[in-house]
DNA sequence: TTGCAACCGGTACCCAGGTACAGGTTTATG
DNA sequence: CATAAACCTGTACCTGGGTACCGGTTGCAA
């Protein structure tokens, strides 16, 4: 009987991800090894299933499999008083995905302002002086609305 | 001398791409055949350089080079009035960056709220029933904040 | 006890988006 | 004219994040 630890096609399943993609983290350190059954199949511990989620919603936040390695690592052996680690990383992350969010959003007004405006030729857009999407320098912070093509 | 044509080392300098991804955008038909040199060499007009920053500013805004080509291809035979494409594509575009800033947004506060509340540990914080970081729905638009642990 | 699904490790492959290298020609300059 | 830098084509390789296939065990239920 079961009881004893899940089966990887179970945890694959509430977790929503391949049974390969299981191994595949163990592989680069972000799932812990789990126990094993006495013939070698892996039984994991609830907690997995939490940390797979763990992953995924790291990865949507924008880490990469490898900071997200590194955030658990950093997490795992503490348990007790706090690491700075978190802290600081989920600092600099932020600064990051709050620049993101700057960018999407003058992205956003651009996009919004071609559809108002109609704008229909990206190039000839991108060429036009009083072209709402600012193409030459989305990087740089700059917007300037306005219809016109 | 020059005059007639950029070379596509100066175009690429221009661009701040690599030389090697003007021929790469080539392929892919994101960037249309130049005119060649009696030898061979390609000679591009300024246009050129704008495309490539059009691209690049596409790029960002989240589209695929694959997106990026059916938007230029879309926009080059048309000129005179316009092609639905752009708007339609526009407006689907526009959609999915309010989708990421939404998702971003949830994510921002989340990070801010770990932050604040002094949150060290991923998987603890996971657990935890009333942990700032909404892990497990993330994509489900839930959001609940308040520090914790 | 037999049968089949689920599992194992290992390796190879996939996609996007490039980047590098090899070996040969062209162009610009002294 | 010589020579070096820039260019050419073609092909191979890289990173990230997985996914697929192989031939061989294990687990469980009828």
């Amino acid at each position: 009987m079961s009881a004893e630890g899940l089966r990887s096609g179970q945890v694959a399943e509430a977790a929503g991800v391949n049974v390969q993609t299981l191994r595949y983290y163990e592989r680069r350190g972000l799932l812990p090894e789990p126990d094993r059954s006495p013939g070698g199949h892996r039984l994991y511990d609830d907690q997995a299933v939490t940390v797979l989620r763990v992953i995924k919603a790291a990865q949507r936040l924008g880490f990469t499999l490898e900071e997200v390695a590194e955030l658990l690592e950093t997490g795992r052996h503490r348990h007790g008083r706090p690491v700075p680690g978190l802290q600081e990383r989920a600092r600099a992350k932020l600064a990051e995905v709050e620049q993101k969010i700057a960018d999407l959003t003058t992205i956003r007004d651009a996009l919004l302002a071609a559809v108002d405006a109609g704008c229909d030729d990206l190039t000839f857009c991108a060429g036009s002086p009083c072209c709402p999407i600012p193409f030459t320098d989305l990087a740089q912070e700059n917007r300037h609305a306005g219809p016109c093509c």
